[in-house]
Order: structure tokens, then sequence, then C-alpha cells
DNA sequence: CTAAAAAGCTAATGTCATTAGCTTTGAGGG
DNA sequence: CCCTCAAAGCTAATGACATTAGCTTTTTAG
């Protein structure tokens, strides 16, 4: 290994910075190549292309998430859990919008990034389980968890919520929505 | 007006088949120029630059869009409008993924584009004041709505949804739990 | 019939991604 | 210690695109 320090994990940390600072379409491989000190073919040594930078991106970010909302459902269960669950998302995608945005975007065809995606769901699920939920309708509440988390946190980081009134005070009557609607049973 | 019958709906007119047909990542300057006629720097003449013709895009999506859901909710009221509105939500996205997906993006500085938005969000705060609610109740309904059918029309169009279940009940749990949330008043 | 604006065009520049092929470095075996 | 070779870099080159500048051709208004 000579010369710089360069691994697939400094480049990917690397690109993450610049994410972070300057939003999805500021990360190119010439900025991340500027950014770290080498010409830019030479990241090929490292990474496939592009596609497959992003690529490793959305699994570090998709860890991290799950990493985040696993650690705040320990310990607790049903509307607690849930309410932790969902303020844990947000605030994710309020401290890191980029690292958000830059989230799915396409089908993974990719086993790999289909698995750390799938950690996420996979909290949802387990919170959901402390509801009785099973089979077919624990998928039917986890996938509307998920929408109504994903479209609240994308929204806001967009900017979508214009107006003055309470964002928090919002996304606290979404909880309040979900954790009632969970309770009662199916029709 | 000389030559060719180009003007700026004929280039977004075009720029939406090519939208349609191959997705956002194809909607290129050199494309539309390319399957109008006409060579790229032509599209100056009609359009100031790919951004703004993404913009001009998004205004005729949400234009679309908004105009679907003031249809099927005119004649309904409460619980029924909301389902309808949902549904007609679901149905755009799903009849046209890469049109939806060309939606937001970034929060919009701009007056007419910003308004177009927000008569989606008009048709929602109608539907919800015949649920009594007002003011600062309105504007948090408003948002969980449009969260949920955003989050759901984004995951599921993006192939978020891999699971064997129906999707089509998935969506109608959706529709139950925020009909008996917005039912019952604030706490 | 004519002049000026509108609509096109070609040429040129700059940014990226990506490939090909050459060079340097440094780690490990002798 | 020295040598070898693969890893890690580099430069040059190509190909998309967006965008600008400046020239030419149509039309349309008068």
């Amino acid at each position: 290994m000579p010369r710089a320090g360069l691994t697939p994990e400094a480049v990917v940390d690397t690109a993450i910075n610049i994410l972070d600072a300057e939003g999805v379409g500021a990360v190119t491989l010439a900025a991340v190549a500027s950014r770290v000190g080498v010409a830019a073919p030479s990241l090929y040594k490292h990474v496939r292309n592009l596609d497959a930078l992003r690529r490793l991106i959305a699994i570090r970010i998709f860890h991290e998430l799950a990493d985040r909302l696993t650690e705040v459902v320990m310990g607790r269960s049903r509307d607690e859990a849930l309410r932790e669950l969902l303020l844990a998302y947000r605030r994710y995608a309020i401290e890191f919008p980029h690292r958000y945005a830059a989230l799915p975007q396409a089908p993974p065809n990719d086993p790999e990034l289909a698995a750390a995606g799938e950690r996420v769901v996979e909290v949802i699920f387990a919170v959901l389980r402390g509801y009785r939920l099973e089979g077919e309708q624990l998928v039917h509440a986890a996938r509307c968890v998920r929408a109504a988390a994903h479209g609240f946190a994308s929204l806001e980081t967009l900017g979508g919520f214009g107006r003055p009134e309470s964002v928090d005070a919002s996304f606290d009557t979404l909880i309040r929505i979900l954790t009632d609607g969970l309770g009662k049973g199916t029709d």
C-alpha cells in the first residue's frame, strides 16, 4: 500500500464530508479527488466508478441510521418505542439532510445495499411486533410507519413546510395518529 | 415565430415525454434538442437553461397533480373525500413515476413553482376543513396527510416495498389510520 | 418590399466521468 | 540489503453535456 493512505473507506469518508457540506450534487469524483489530493483517475483504484461510490455512501448512511434507530428502541416498547423511533428518524434527517437526501433514489439491485436498508425496516418491524401485529398486518403497519416517517423527513428537509406553525408539533400529531392507529386491531 | 413550431411549452412537452420514457436522468438539453430536431444551443431561445426547464416541468406536473386531486375531491367530504384524495395521489405517482420523482428535490425559491405546489396543499386543506379542523391543528393535520401520501408514493415508486404482501392493502391501512386519526379532535 | 426581431446554427469552452497505458513506491522474499 | 512486482498514482485522451458568443436565415410587421 504505497503513497497516500487511500482506501475505499477513506474515499467514502471524504465523499460524505463533501455531501454534508455541499449537497448531493457536489459529490463528484473530481471533487473527492481534489479534496483528497490525488488526480481523479486515481480514485478508480479504490472505487469502481461514481455509481459504486454512491452505493457505498448509501450503505454507510443506512447503517448509521439503523444504528441510531436500534439504539433508541432498545429497552422500550409499544407507544414509547414507536415514538422514540420516529423522533430518532426525524432527528437524523434534520441533522444530516444531505445524507438523508442521498439515500434511496433507486431500487437497489444490490444485496449489500438492500441489506443495509433492510436493517432500518427491521427496527420498525421489531417495534411493531410489540403491538401484537404479525404476518400481513405487520407488513402493512410497517409500510405505513415507514411512509409517514420518510415522507415527513423528506418534506421537512427539502423545505416543504413553509408555514410558521411548529413542525415539532406537527410531528407530534403524526406520532399520535400512528400510535392511535396501530393500537387498535385491523378491521 | 419562424421555422419550427418551438415554444417553451413544446420544449416542456418533449422533455416530459423523455422523462416518462427514460427517467429523470435522461432529461438533458441535448436529448430534448435531438428529439425536437434542433441543435442544443437553439433551445436557449425558448428556455433559460436546464434548471429553468426543470422548473417548468415541475410546475406543469404540480398543476397536473393538483387538477386530479381537485377533481376527485369535488362533491365529497370527510372520510370519503380524504380517501379519494389519497387514492388519486397514489394513482398519479404510479401512473407517472418519473414525473413524480421529478417533483420536489429542492426548496422552491420561485413564486410560480411555489404556487403550483401550493395548489396540492390547498386541496388537502380543503378536505381537512371538513373535519372541523382549523388554524394550527389544520396545518398539523395537512402536514401529516401530505407526509403520509408523499412517503408512500415515494417509497412505492422507487421500489421500496419489496415484500409480496399487497401494497393496495397497505395503502388501505394508511387511509384507515389517517381517517381514524383525524376524526378525533386534538389532545 | 424591407428591416428588425426571432429562431437557428456552428464553433468554442469548461466540467465531469471514464479508459488506456506508463511510472513510482514500498513490502516481502531472498 | 536488494530486487521484484503489484498496488497506487499520474498524464493524456475521449465523449457527454451545458452554456456562451457571434453569425445566418426566416418571418412578420409595417
